[in-house]
RNA sequence: GCGGGCGUGAUGGAAUGGUAGACAUACCAGACUUAAAAUCUGUUGGGCCUUGUGCCCGUGUGGGUUCGAGUCCCACCGCCCGCACCA
């Protein structure tokens, strides 16, 4: 019989669903593993991303099932935000048709993959019952003080009289509209997730099993910093104004400050431009920049010259001038810093910008050659906090220290002098929850004339979103729902508003993950559960989400703890975390040719072709250029469906590929080639099986031992390559078996032993084929719920192990010598060989190192 | 701009500081076939000539540590990810 994909899958998808395999239930008698994937956004189809994503958690979980643990695996959406409104604004339809739409779509398609998902834990975040829990949460981290009300800035588009996320604007315009967007201040929620800074920082050392890059930038993230908060004296300032409070970093440069700068939205440059419509034009021009700190930082370093002046805290008769700065943030320190052109080489761009003095406080000890003072056309001297600098114009100890060192004398003097304190910062700010949108989980809050802001009772809730919603006019829909908006006041019963913001989508996935262990459950979580099912013990997921999604759960965790939701064991809610690559694919762009509007015009991969060494468009054999290896994007048509891959090849096809070809945490280039290879495989795995199945016993021999040595030693090598996720080596070792195996000349119950064998180390990745191998070589029950198998070590160490030896480092030769023989022993054997005298040429050996079992190298 | 990562044959990649290129693709050669496809077998980093169990070079570039560096350290170049209202 041929392989025969689409047969052999459908068949044990059923038979894993009548043993009930996946579905989970707390247990005493096997260790819990609870294995997690991103949820995903129902988008509209799966993509590669997806697959290669949940084929690395299926095997993990379908792996830990056959370790003898009580697995749960489940799988929901993260089903609110902007995609859903936006197709709504542009079709006419209703976001929450499109959203349940598309979950029905792409739920169909990921059932065909084979996935070990407890299915009956199913939910989107868009459920009344999950955001209605969601709104409990809030207002129980609202009791606790977690949440509160200020002040912030947002995108806003004129003309569509709309907030813009940072991704809709374009250039400084309206993605829509095209108008000039400006930054406006609304009233918005926060979650008090700085209050934590210290804590979220110190909790990274206890995560040992994240990638160590995600911990470092989560820690740069919080950015916490040592430094000195204190204030210049204000000359003339306006009225109640006397004094500009500063924080910095360094100092140990104060005796070289220029200037004094403020951000536009600094209480000062408020009040200035009142009466200073020069600068009143400048912070408007500003605060058209976007909000993005990408963008700040990048923007052309322009200041405005108040015309103020400050006394400098160690010598009142030195005076500066104070400057409204566009790069500066109010969000950050005090929202001012004094200017040391010396030591920051933005600083200095902005002092040649704008001719301000430029003094060196400090220069380094030793001067390489061609090295210039900053006031002498040099670049700005930062030295790294550790290097030791000749202080030329401290104040605090002026003499050779570390940058360190200096800090923290200038620390000292300043704090022992009364000019200000040593203090802490983080750079973490406050999460706004607060979105001028639709479709997302109403804040479950009031606003009434008299009494203010009251949270709606808890009896009430879920607050449903209104389904008689329509998107034709800009703005949000909820804004304009009279019916929905005007309440009763929960307090006094008097009219009053619901609030018509929702929550930021980042709160949905910010405790789902805890929703799973209790998803039907009338309060937020069960404690019995999450007692149970807690932590999450392998997360998996996109790098992409190594600061913002993660740091925010761990926020959440706290928070739900502190309102007794989660155990106190889940105050880190992810025991481990695996960061996988993407799935790319090469874009082909036509090079002879643009598109209508004149963007670039892209082909799919079907239609071109290699012609004569160059790659063509098949109908016109226009040349197109190849770009390798990009993002896979709609806009490029470099898109591969898995669906089409499912009904050519198979699941476990297009399974195994993903696996394949990259390390997981890399990037992985699909090709038609790579898949075909896969499918090639898995049918020489079918067609051995076959072979096998049919083979007449033969008497036992050397074979039969040889075989069975490279049997365990698959196990050994597939498991370690499962348990450290190097999926690609654990293939390549299955591959390396394969072909083993069908060249063996061993006995038939050999070669069936070691074809099951192969079926159960196979079966993480591709469950289905393994299912029908193993039923096949009569494995007793289902391969996904037999014991995974254990190597014998005996089997594993030979008798005689080969040493390359090298001399002076260069590899000269190799010696076969005995596993166990001693040290000296080995270096008279090596020593002994022509090939060795003959390299050695008569020189005397200075030294032999001999690594056992490793290498033999020579030093003349 | 800031933070993080990556860079190895024609290609994807392998390699606890210890024989660089496992495994796969592609290419070439052979078997089977009337033929092709499929399948199976074998070869393949570059260079040299003296064809050997030979020599030299080789993991983005330049330096360093080490008996020994793809791996560790420093600098540079290129590409990718994140930057707080995308999910």
């Amino acid at each position: 019989m041929p392989y025969s994909a689409a047969e052999i899958e459908a068949k044990w998808q059923s038979a894993w669903d009548e043993a009930g395999l996946f579905r989970a239930t707390r247990s005493e008698d096997r260790p819990k593993y609870y294995v997690l994937e991103m949820f995903p956004y129902p988008s509209g189809r799966i993509h590669m991303g997806h697959v290669r994503n949940y084929t690395m958690g299926d095997v993990i979980a379908r792996y830990k099932i056959a370790t003898g643990h009580n697995v749960l695996h489940p799988m929901g959406w993260d089903a609110f935000g902007m995609p859903a409104e936006n197709a709504a604004m542009a079709s006419g339809g209703h976001p929450k048709d499109w959203t349940y739409g598309n979950i029905a779509t792409m739920k169909k398609q990921m059932k065909p993959l084979g996935l070990s998902i407890d299915w009956s834990r199913e939910f989107a975040t868009c459920d009344p019952e999950y955001y209605g829990q969601q709104q409990a949460l809030f207002l129980d981290f609202l009791e606790k003080g977690l949440v509160y009300r200020k002040n912030a800035v947002v995108n806003w588009d004129p003309v569509d009289m709309t907030v813009l996320a940072n991704e809709q604007v374009e250039n400084g315009r309206g993605w829509r509209s095209g108008a000039l967007v400006e930054r406006r201040e609304l009233t918005q929620w926060f979650f008090k997730i700085s209050d934590y800074s210290q804590e979220l920082l110190e909790a990274l050392d206890t995560l040992e099993h994240w990638p160590a890059k995600v911990r470092l930038m989560q820690e740069n993230w919080i950015g916490r910093s040592r430094g000195l908060q204190f204030s210049f004296s204000l000359i003339d300032g306006p009225d109640g104004m006397d004094r500009v409070e500063v924080y910095t970093t360094r100092p140990d440069t104060l005796m070289g400050a220029s200037f004094v700068g403020i951000s536009p939205d600094h209480p000062l440059a408020r009040r200035l431009e009142a009466d200073n419509e020069a600068l009143a034009e400048f912070n408007a021009e500003c605060r058209r920049m976007g909000t993005s700190e990408e963008e700040l930082e990048k923007a052309e370093k322009r200041g405005f010259d108040t015309g103020l002046r400050v006394r400098h805290p160690l010598d009142p008769a030195w005076e500066l001038p104070v400057y409204v700065a566009n790069f500066i943030l109010m969000d950050y320190g005090t929202g001012a810093i004094f200017g040391c052109p010396a030591h920051d080489q933005r600083d200095l761009d902005f002092a040649r910008k704008y001719a301000l003095p430029v003094v060196s406080t400090y220069a380094p000890v030793a001067a390489e050659d061609g090295f210039a003072l900053p006031e002498e056309g040099g670049a700005a001297y930062v030295p790294q906090k550790t290097e030791t600098v000749n202080y030329i114009k401290g104040f605090a100890g002026d003499a050779q220290q570390t940058g360190l060192e200096g800090i923290d004398a200038a620390i000292a003097f300043c704090e022992a002098n009364g000019i200000g304190q040593g203090v802490t910062k983080f750079r973490l700010r406050d999460w706004g929850l607060s979105r001028q949108r639709y479709w997302g989980c109403p804040i479950p809050v009031v606003h009434c004339d008299s009494c203010g802001v009251v949270p709606e009772k808890k009896e009430n809730l879920p607050v449903r979103l209104p389904d008689d919603v329509s998107f034709d006019q800009p703005g949000n829909p909820l804004d304009r729902h009279p019916t929905w908006r005007d309440c009763a006041c929960p307090k006094c019963g008097g009219a009053a508003r619901r609030e018509t913001d929702t929550m930021d989508t980042f709160v949905d996935s910010s405790w789902y993950f805890a929703r799973f262990t209790a998803p039907r459950a009338e309060t937020p979580t069960v404690m019995e559960e999450a007692e149970y099912w807690m932590n999450v013990d392998q997360y998996i997921g996109g790098i992409e989400h190594a600061i913002l999604h993660l740091l925010y759960s761990r926020f959440f965790a706290r928070a739900m703890q502190i309102c007794g939701h989660l155990p106190e064991k889940s105050i880190e809610p992810f025991n481990a975390l695996f960061t996988q690559g993407m799935v790319t694919h090469a874009i082909y762009e036509n090079a002879e040719r643009r598109a209508d509007n004149g963007r670039p015009l892209y082909h799919y991969p079907d239609e071109v072709e290699e012609r004569d060494g160059a790659v063509v468009v098949k109908e016109t054999g226009e040349a197109v250029t190849v770009i390798p290896s990009a993002k896979m994007s709609k806009s490029k048509n470099n898109v591969v469906d898995p669906v089409s891959i499912i009904d050519a090849y198979g699941a476990d096809t297009a399974r195994w590929f993903v696996l394949s070809d990259s390390p997981p945490e890399r990037d992985v280039e699909w090709t038609a080639a790579g898949a075909e290879a896969a499918f090639k495989h898995l049918t020489r795995v079918w067609n051995l099986s076959e072979r096998i199945a049919e083979m007449e016993d033969a008497p036992e021999s050397d074979a039969d031992k040889e075989l069975l040595r490279e049997m365990h030693k698959a196990i050994h090598d597939v498991t370690m390559g499962v348990e450290s996720f190097g999926f690609n080596a654990a293939i390549a070792k299955l591959y390396a078996f394969t072909n083993t195996l069908s060249k063996s000349k061993a006995g038939a119950a050999t070669q069936r032993q070691a074809i099951r064998t192969l079926a159960q180390l196979m079966s993480p990745m591709t469950p289905h084929l393994a299912e029908d191998v193993w039923a096949r070589q009569g494995g007793e029950g289902l391969c996904a719920a037999a014991t995974w198998p254990v190597a014998d070590e005996a089997m594993l160490v030979s008798d005689t192990v080969t040493l390359p030896i090298q001399i002076n480092g260069k590899r000269r030769a190799e010696i076969t010598v005995p596993a166990d023989m001693d040290k000296s022993e080995v270096e008279k054997a090596a020593l002994a060989m022509n090939a060795v005298q003959k390299a050695l040429d008569g020189a005397a050996p200075k030294k032999i190192i001999v690594v056992p079992g490793r290498i033999v190298n020579v030093v003349i």
